[in-house]
DNA sequence: TTGAAAGCGCTAACAT
DNA sequence: ATGTTAGCGCTTTCAA
């Protein structure tokens, strides 16, 4: 075998087998009838040619391209870091299982411009947005365009495609757990509410409140609450204001506050999370999280999409499984 | 404007403009000379009727995808995960500036299919290479693939163009910093040696003991260290043989090196990383890194490989800074 | 400066 | 079951 052999083409395999472009491009691609014998013998010389397929030829004669986009914020990434990344890893499992790629979006505040490019260059055939705002320029756009899409997080609008993990349930449980402790004084310290996640919290949060026979009212709530600086402050209030345990709506304000409590010497509040990944394990003070698979998150979310793509019946909201973790008891 | 009109294409603007489908596509791409008048006319048809080129059929008739492919690997992404993700982030932005786009290629240990898939289907027109090995499977088959392609971190290999900050030198600052303090036992707690970075890390420690008149022996080095159990195990060995102080090869080993440390009720020991992420900013024990810029890092490897491929003069090898970061004083 | 025409490599009617 | 023939939408010689 010589190594400087030039690319072949189908032509070329159909002049060797004697057949037709057409014949042997259906024994490759198994669409179309074609004898077992043929393609046969047309898969055995492709093979040993290692012939592959020009996949851009192909996608401009299907108007299908194999790829998906994944949308990634490039700010609130810095604060939920392993989120989006294995969110990520995840929907390429997903694709690459089903034969489609994956191309990166980044998306910069409401600079929707890489977006609009892949978009309108074609380079994709769908969209998986992993952020869900309450004001949602990503996915109007995504609607506007005709283009297939399904959200990772919840969206309030229920004509979309979204897989999500049950956001409510989740903290309330984890909320009913610390309010179980018979703890006098909580406090709730959240990031902003256009994000539909936050929303979520607080909801779930409210509810186990109520649950517990309790109103939302003798809670310390803190939302909004975004940026390092205003979550130590936040938790010096909350402090301040004599609560025994802090619940935070994400790792980056758990990071935060317990830095805080720290700073301050103080030992004997109890933090939980909202939301669980690596940053936080190994943090003091810290007794329980809400905690996600997001790699299967990202597989579904993939797989989800896909399916859209394809044409299979698909659900329109799909829930993954959150557990409560509980670290020192 | 009604919202349904179909997409229109280059013959479509022609038609209209009275021009032929070359001129058009000059006019729009810039390459050939179209005159002035015609070339105004031909852009401003085509901005009020929201015309985007096709892009992949530009590239059929190219050959050039204006994607770069971004390996992952899907492992040791969680020991280090904001190392890779940063990493993309950057050669995202790189690409953006230059109207590229990047496709994600994960690769699991030694399987590089979903690589071999993304190249033999001519999905991308380069390649990044987000780590490197001595061995390098993916770099070997890139070279005899004849895909253009960088490395973030060093090779062995010298034909190799690669972006990567000085390793050596970097660890040499720190421990020579690590020593200055007169501290009599130091100990080195390193990952598998396959990987270049743990080679240079390595030899820069040397070279740093060398300095300070002391000879390598001296030290408590543990190498190929790796997962959990056996960092903890190294760090229980090094304390009963009296380490002074612990040097992490990087940001995993060092948080698992402190998670034992605590567990002993040690904390006269003082740590330092040879790597830097967020994870380990709220560390205690930890009081100096290396600390590498690591957007920028992808920012510069995502420029190199596009001027690559643009056939714009490159440097062999491009290095980005690093910063010696000391925590509480 | 502009136009005509031949691809780029594959797919999908339509015919045989 | 296989072959013929148009495309898909853009680029790029080569002429004019």
């Amino acid at each position: 075998m010589t190594q400087k052999k030039k690319n072949l083409i189908l032509d070329d395999l159909a002049l060797e087998l004697g057949l037709s472009k057409s014949t042997v491009s259906r024994a490759i691609s198994g669409n179309g009838r074609v004898s077992d014998q043929t393609r046969k013998r047309v898969l055995e010389c492709a093979e040993n040619h290692g012939y592959t397929p020009n996949s851009i030829a192909s996608s401009l004669a299907r108007s299908r391209t194999n790829n998906i986009g994944v949308v990634i914020p490039t700010e609130a990434f810095y604060n939920e870091i392993p989120f989006f990344q294995e969110c990520l890893m995840g929907a390429c499992e997903a694709a690459a299982r089903r034969g489609y790629d994956v191309l990166v979006a980044t998306i910069g505040g409401s600079d929707i411009s890489v977006l609009r490019r892949i978009v309108s260059n074609r380079k994709v055939d769908g969209v998986l947005l992993t952020r869900s705002l309450v004001v949602d320029y990503p996915a109007d756009f995504l609607r506007n365009a005709h283009v297939p899409f399904v959200t990772v997080g919840s969206s309030r609008d229920e004509s979309i495609v979204q897989v999500d993990t049950d956001t409510v349930a989740a903290c309330r449980s984890l909320t009913a757990e610390a309010l179980q402790g018979g703890c006098a004084r909580i406090a709730l310290i959240l990031g902003p509410l256009d994000y539909i996640v936050n929303q979520d919290r607080l909801e779930g949060f409210g509810k186990a409140m109520q649950d517990s026979g309790r109103s939302a009212k003798e809670a310390l709530i803190y939302q909004n609450v975004s940026g390092g600086k205003a979550v130590k402050e936040a938790c010096l209030q909350a402090v301040g204001a004599g609560a025994e345990r802090i619940l935070c709506g994400d790792d980056f304000i758990c990071v935060k506050t317990v830095e805080q409590l720290m700073e301050s010497g103080i030992s004997d509040i109890r933090v939980s999370s909202f939301y669980n990944s690596d940053i936080i394990r190994n943090l003091p003070l810290v007794d329980s999280v809400v905690s996600v698979d997001v790699h299967s998150y990202g597989i579904a979310a993939g797989e989800t999409l896909i399916q859209l793509l394809e044409h299979e019946p698909t659900q329109k909201k799909t829930f993954v499984p959150h557990t409560i973790v509980r670290y020192r008891t």
